[in-house]
DNA sequence: GTAGTATGTTACAGGTTTATGACATCTATA
DNA sequence: TATAGATGTCATAAACCTGTAACATACTAC
């Protein structure tokens, strides 16, 4: 299989060169671009899988040239992860809608970059897998776009596919609402702590068909947990 | 079965070496031109199945030449394949009508070429898969260029009967709508990716006729797919 | 048991995505 | 040239999703 391809977008030299580094060896192909003008280039040759975009670039910005990748069809799909100084901005970026999949405020470590490259490529289907997660009687089919239990087919809404998935990919473990909500919806937007119980509520209610709304446990004091066993 | 004929057209002594190498050893028959009136005259000899054409050219440029041809209904059914230099082109092949059925940017991976010029191909009929494609009681006549349920002829178009070909040739696997674009209708058109929306519903409607509508199925939030199951 | 907190449940408004029909344009062919 | 068919786009309708608020219920600590 081909190696996942990332552009990153960084001015200064030395962070970009680390960024190289970082990637490389995390087994990612890194391209790397200066400012917008060059990147905007390296795109037709070949997309990347993601981009990995400073906030602050001469020229136009970052944040702008996100917003017009968003805008364009041929580009929308890529993920695209900002790196913000420190401080203020993060407020913008999870209120604005820039459009970025997910964000890492400088300095960051090597090991968190990569976890959130991976966590993006994850939700947009990038990473390959196998296609399906199997778990008991439950199938998870992300080429197809299928959730089933035994033969019958599960009717599920794309929010609760996503969530669904990464349940599965994360059994016998508890999560709280917010890392549900930077894992499943992203990082970069802002929606309240309980709108993630209506989401389990709605899971459950589907399960529930099927006698399995128990998959999906109660924790109290701290959120919610996905596990076969009871 | 004859060889595949495709007709090289590239300036560039050493680049055209390479394609040619990489045809033969791809399994079809490589012809080559240095310039348009070369090729022209090849043209006349004997038709190729298909023309790999360099963008820029001595005397007239590629572009040119492409639009020529397309005009001209002898030549108008042969597949073009465009080699553009890197970047801005690349918009230009998209947007302008210009009639290659594809593009490749500078450089590319002798792997790319071969899956592309073999996706052309396939688009219009000229790589013989298997002539029947059967799946349940349907019935894809690529030879006869005819679509069956059981015994009975299923009215389709052109570009309906392509669709359900990739449709059948890719079944339980979800597409959105631009990779569609790009399979069915070719990379180098710009369309609007609510035409297939469009498409997709004139199938629909043929195959209600027979009951079978539901073989294409809506994933809301990602795109299409095709499915016996339910 | 009670107050206080956490979670479950429901309804709903607003937004987004898809379905559908109509239409203008274009092509091939009679 | 006239005609039928094909195709892409648009406007509108319909279906569906989603986040939130409000109220109900369950649990915990005292």
């Amino acid at each position: 299989m081909a190696k996942i391809t990332i552009l990153v977008v960084e001015d200064e030299i030395a962070i970009r060169g680390m960024l190289t580094i970082i990637l490389e060896q995390a087994g990612f192909l890194p391209l790397s671009a200066g400012e917008v003008d060059a990147a905007q280039k390296m795109l037709s040759d070949n997309l990347p899988d993601l981009i990995v975009l400073d906030w602050m670039l001469p020229g136009i910005s970052g944040v702008e040239w996100a917003r017009r990748l968003k805008k364009d069809p041929s580009y929308r799909e890529i993920p695209i992860i900002l790196l913000t100084a420190r401080g203020e901005e993060e407020d913008k970026v999870r209120g604005l809608e820039i459009g970025a999949d997910d964000y890492l405020t400088k300095p960051f470590s090597p090991k968190e970059l990569v976890a959130r490259i991976r966590a993006v490529l994850r939700r947009s289907g990038k990473l390959f897998g196998p296609s399906q997660l199997i778990l008991g009687d439950l199938i998870l089919d992300t080429e197809q776009h299928r959730l089933s239990i035994g033969e019958h087919q599960l009717d599920v809404s794309p929010t609760e596919f996503r969530l669904m998935q990464f349940f599965m990919t994360h059994p016998d473990k508890v999560f709280n609402r917010t890392q549900l909500l930077d894992q499943v919806w992203g990082r970069s937007v802002y929606i309240e702590e309980r709108t993630v119980d209506v989401h389990v509520r709605r899971l459950r209610k589907i399960l529930a068909e099927y006698g399995r709304e128990d998959l999906v446990q109660t924790v109290r004091g701290f959120g919610y947990r996905f596990s076969l066993l009871n």
